[in-house]
DNA sequence: GTCTATATACGGATAGAC
DNA sequence: GTCTATCCGTATATAGAC
């Protein structure tokens, strides 16, 4: 495949993760995506063969940025509090996305969920790199029994304060609740 | 009209229920409905005139039956941190359906935030009428003054837990969490 | 009230011209 | 590689017989 096919492709693959993120991946149609990059519904399916192949593409397309998020974090610096705090700090940075269309793993996998789809668990996976991170942190903070316990803990607290900062789109609770977050950080690690 | 026309409504709001909890609103279509009351989907519109009627039938219901849960704990008793265990003890009574489901307000809830539809707000009182409850409760322990923040903590944290239980259908982190959250109302009320 | 038949629209997917 | 044209299934909704 040539260079510009690439190209179109990851483009294409850029709108598909935008707009199942706003409106979600069954009320997403191909007419929607082809509409967003400019092209024809045709030339759509000599890129991916069905739809199935688009969200293929975007759970990996997630996966491979959450991989990155996590490995610049870790070139930054090897303090594993700092650590827990940059990721309690993507709520704040993402406020306004969240507030419009809650997060973007949450929204994939209860939709997936709903719809009891294949891909499920690809997109469990997504979480799970978050999981995996936050124990190594956790247990270098010196909580090795519970490290998984409270990773988990960390992932439910952000996805319900994500969850209903879109609901009420209510950013002064978001605000709030990261401080209680923090809080909560600093109680556990002393 | 007559009393069998009522009941039948009443199946068909008590099945679409059922249906938009398992499988969402979009997924399910007027066939589901109908193959589970077991009638035609042109006897379906004699009842309901839009897929929209239905949902404001089914988001009116889960109302009702909100406000008789609550009226019922306080009849009960009239301890206010009774009442919040009750509210915390519905993860666990819900725990099977949770892990398959989710919740169903917050289901609802991001479903419709994430198609725009016109009935988001409707759906949004749900999640109001325990935020109000609590709110209530939580002055009546003293917290006069930040007892909304409290209630909707409480609500957020409960959302996180049915969510990420939903989504790796483990029940045991449900059950640790419940344990957690009524730690930190032990903590709150001292 | 309940049914069958049908109108209409849309989404996913394919064929074939260029 | 990109396009237009088209097939097919399904979903909402309506018309009209019984």
């Amino acid at each position: 495949m040539g260079l510009k096919g690439e190209l179109l492709r990851q483009r294409i693959v850029a709108a598909a993760d935008q707009l199942f993120y706003q409106q979600g991946f069954e009320n997403t149609s191909f007419n929607d995506i082809a509409s967003a990059v400019e092209i024809s519904r045709g030339n759509f399916y000599y890129h991916f063969k069905s739809k199935d192949e688009i969200l293929q593409a975007v759970i990996h397309n997630r996966s491979e940025e959450i991989k990155q998020i996590l490995d610049n974090w870790d070139q930054q610096h090897n303090d594993p509090k700092l650590g827990i705090i940059h990721y309690i700090d993507i709520l704040t940075t993402m406020q306004e996305n969240i507030a419009n269309s809650g997060c973007p793993i949450g929204g994939i996998c209860s939709e997936l969920a709903k719809i009891d789809h294949a891909m499920q668990d690809d997109a469990n996976q997504l979480y799970t790199l978050f999981i995996d991170w936050l124990t190594i942190k956790f247990k270098q903070l010196g909580h090795s029994k519970n490290a998984r316990q409270l990773a988990m803990h960390l992932l439910a607290r952000s996805q319900g304060i994500a969850s209903v900062t879109n609901s009420f789109g209510d950013k002064a609770f978001l605000k709030y609740e990261v401080k209680l977050l923090k809080q909560w950080l600093d109680d556990i690690t002393g």
